[in-house]
DNA sequence: TGTACATCAGTGAACGCGCGTTCACTGATGTAC
DNA sequence: TGTACATCAGTGAACGCGCGTTCACTGATGTAC
C-alpha cells in the first residue's frame, strides 16, 4: 500500500513537472492532456487518476511554476546563512540565460497576459506570487540599506521594470535587440539599487 | 464597381477592428473564425473572400492593433502642433481606464508572452512596433531636455516598466491591489523624468 | 433606356482533425486468512 | 508460507464538440450592347 501510493505521488509529480514546463513555453491554451500524458510517458485516459479535470492541472502547474521561480529567488534573498543581495537577483532574472530557458524560471512575462482567462483558483496563484516577489525584493532592498518609506515603491516598480523587460525581449524575437535591451534594465535598476 | 470593391474594403476593415479587439481580450488562441465572422455579422464561409487564411487575418489584426494605439501616443509626442509630453503618456499609458478597456489600446502587456506562438509576420510587427514605441518615447525625452547619450536607455526602461506595471495589474485581477500597483509606477516613472 | 450576361461577396452544409472527458477493461500489487 | 480476493493505476476505444478550411450555390450589383 505504501509502495503504491508512493508510486502514484511519484507519477503526479512527473505529470505537473511536464505541465509547468508546457504551460511556460505553450501558454494555457497550448497544454493538452493527452500531449503531456504522452510527454510523461502514459496514456492520455489515466489522466483522470491524478487530476479531476483539467482546470485542477492547470492550478496545480501554475503553483509548481511559482515554487520552482521561488527557489530560485531564495538564493539571493537573505535568510539566516546569507545576506540579501539585490543586484545578483536582477542580473540572474535578467540574465541572457534565463531569457532562453523559456520552460523555467519565472513564468510572469510570458503568462500575465492569459491569467484573466485561467481558472479562479489560478489567478489567485498568481496574485499572492507577485506579492511574494514584491515583498521578498523590498525586503532585501531594506536589508541593503534602503528606507523602509520607500523599499516598498521601489521594489514594486523594480519588478515592473524587470517583467516588463523580458516580457518585451520575448516578444523581440529573443535576438541582438532583446539582448541589449535586458543589458539597459539591468543597468538601469542597478543604478536604481544605489542608496 | 467603384461601389463594389469600396463595399468590400469596409466589410474587411470592420473584420478588421473585430479582430483587433477578440485579439487582445482573447489571446491567439481565443480568436476563431466563426466566432469573428459572427461578430462582424456574416457567416463563417464568407471569411475567405476577405483572408488568406487564420495566420493571415493575425497579421493584418496585429498591424490594426499597433496602428490604434500609435494613434494614442501620437497625442502625447510631439510634432508641429505642440510639444512632447512624457508624463502625460505614462499617465495615460498607465491610468486605471487603460487597465479596464482590454479590447483597446497598446497589446503589449496582454499578447506579449504570445508572440512566439504568433505567424512570423506577427513577430516582426511586435518587434518593429516596440522600436517605435522605444525611440518615440527616447524624442520625447530629448525633446524634454534630457541628454541624448542616456534618453534611449532611459526610454527602454521606462518603457519596460510600463509594460511590465500594466502586465502585473492584469495578472493581480485588476483589483485594489493592481491600481495601488500603477499608481507606484506612474510616481517611480515621472520622478525617474525629471532631468 | 432596357435587356442579357458576367462578376463575386456572402451563404451554409460538409470535411477531417484534435480536443476534454468517459468508461469497460486489464494486470500488477497489497491484504486477509 | 501459500492461496484467494480486493484494489486501483493505467489502457485504449469511443463520445460530442468546436475548430479551420472547402465548395457548390445564390442573388445583388456592375457592364456591354
Amino acid at each position: 500500500m505504501a509502495d503504491k501510493s508512493a508510486h502514484k505521488a511519484k507519477v503526479r509529480d512527473r505529470i505537473l513537472d511536464e505541465a509547468a514546463r508546457a504551460l511556460r513555453s505553450g501558454g494555457t491554451e497550448g497544454l493538452s492532456v493527452a500531449n503531456l500524458m504522452k510527454r510523461a510517458g502514459l496514456t492520455h485516459g489515466g489522466f483522470y487518476a491524478h487530476f479531476e479535470n483539467r482546470d485542477d492541472l492547470v492550478v496545480h502547474a501554475v503553483d509548481r511554476m511559482f515554487e520552482d521561480s521561488a527557489a530560485l529567488w531564495a538564493h539571493h534573498l537573505s535568510d539566516d546563512k546569507q545576506p540579501a543581495d539585490p543586484a545578483a537577483l536582477v542580473d540572474s532574472y535578467l540574465s541572457d540565460r534565463a531569457m532562453r530557458n523559456h520552460d523555467r524560471g519565472c513564468p510572469l512575462p510570458w503568462l500575465s497576459g492569459e491569467v484573466p482567462r485561467m481558472p479562479p483558483a489560478a489567478q489567485a496563484r498568481f496574485h499572492a506570487a507577485i506579492t511574494r516577489m514584491r515583498n521578498g525584493f523590498a525586503t532585501a532592498l531594506q536589508a541593503s540599506g534602503h528606507d523602509a518609506s520607500q523599499a516598498e515603491a521601489l521594489a514594486a516598480s523594480i519588478v515592473a521594470e524587470m517583467v516588463g523587460a523580458m516580457s518585451l525581449a520575448r516578444a523581440m524575437g529573443e535576438g541582438q535587440d532583446a539582448l541589449a535591451l535586458l543589458e539597459i534594465s539591468r543597468n538601469t535598476i542597478k543604478q536604481r539599487l544605489l542608496v
